[in-house]
DNA sequence: GTCTATATGCAGATAGAC
DNA sequence: GTCTATCTGCATATAGAC
């Protein structure tokens, strides 16, 4: 089979990234990757080097998937309400198949923000020039202008909080019961996009794809 | 002097704290707090006997200065738009000043929740009877009564955003640099309290009295 | 490419002198 | 209580057979 080592490779690649960001860098053990693949222990090393390189490697991949979905959406040049019901409904939808996601991201985001960071620049994304674009169709808050950024904090923000505050939230007011924080995940994007853009139409969600649950 | 012991112990506190808030339990190394506490490694196991104690002691410690504030707050039985003022207002300024604690919790949040749930249950919060006690003031939106979880949601995502992705934001937004974001976090306060209550003044702000910046 | 066996290094933990 | 010296275990990494 000419295949075997894009196989073990792709293997290796499934398995790391479960238990990279279940755990992270640090907590991760290469011995349960091997494990988790079906593989030895030395078989990682041959394929990355090193734990780190490996990290690397799934790190790089993630985002590959993450980020471009994003720079499709504002590159669209969407109107405003269209451009935040995609993205609600495209992030909610994927952090929902992939619940440990966006504490992954976060723990990046702490740990090696600049990696992240170049990453977005090599994407072509220009945050600037979406923050001026926003800066003009942004209605007065009490009567005030403000800056696009609180209106990009605040989407973010609304969208991605009951995902990364998932374990504690569901607990607290949903039993700690999974379908029932699903459904109400659900309800979410509809709630939100309504509250975002005030449309009444429910139908509005018919419209967007839904995400790739396995990436 | 009596006070040796209490003067080591406290000095190891404050060490670990800030190199666990810093690097997670996992990241954090005995050897980097030792040092900044000025004291030996062993010292370490003399107070705390284990890296997991130790932990454990440092986080009880932090979030007993946290959340009681919280639940201090929803007890007071002010109207809603005073109670979202002051917490707005205290959990901004606060984790401006402790700027790596939101990701610290959520970290914990995803690798100890029941701990973190058992300790909120401990403070005589009642999740439920605070979102039922909600659920009759909130406005409806788009025409739709909604969910009680989902107004928090939105204030402690709105919030708490800013704060966990500062490192990104602040790199891509605000050249990274670290006077324009605190002037954007400040500014915030102002802008949510006024985005969520509605209301014009600006004073209503002075009411509010400054967390402690050192825990 | 994949395995077994082994090396290396380091972090957490302990023993014991002072 | 605080130190120095040491132990133990484990995780990453390598050597080398097949």
């Amino acid at each position: 089979m000419k295949h075997l080592k894009e196989d073990t490779e792709h293997k290796i690649i499934v398995a790391a990234r479960e238990v990279f960001i279940e755990k992270g860098l640090e907590g991760a053990r290469m011995q349960e990757i091997a494990d988790k693949a079906g593989i030895n222990k030395s078989l990682l090393h041959y394929y990355f080097r090193s734990k780190d390189k490996m990290f690397d490697a799934v790190f790089q991949d993630i985002i590959g998937k993450v980020i471009p979905e994003f720079s499709k959406m504002i590159k669209s040049e969407q109107p405003m309400t269209e451009l935040m019901t995609s993205f609600i409904s495209f992030y909610n939808d994927f952090f929902m198949a992939n619940p440990f996601l966006p504490q992954f991201f976060f723990h990046e985001i702490w740990q090696h923000p600049d990696k992240l960071a170049a990453f977005i620049q090599s994407q072509k994304i220009e945050p600037k020039m979406l923050a001026k674009s926003l800066e003009e169709k942004l209605p007065p808050v009490a009567g005030t202008v403000y800056l696009p950024q609180h209106m990009i904090a605040n989407v973010l923000g609304m969208t991605l909080f009951p995902h990364i505050a998932r374990p504690l939230f569901q607990r607290l007011f949903f039993d700690n019961n999974d379908e029932k924080y699903n459904q109400f995940l659900l309800e979410r994007t509809d709630f939100l996009v309504k509250l975002l853009t005030g449309l009444n139409e429910t139908d509005v969600l018919d419209k967007i794809q839904a995400p790739d649950e396995d990436f």
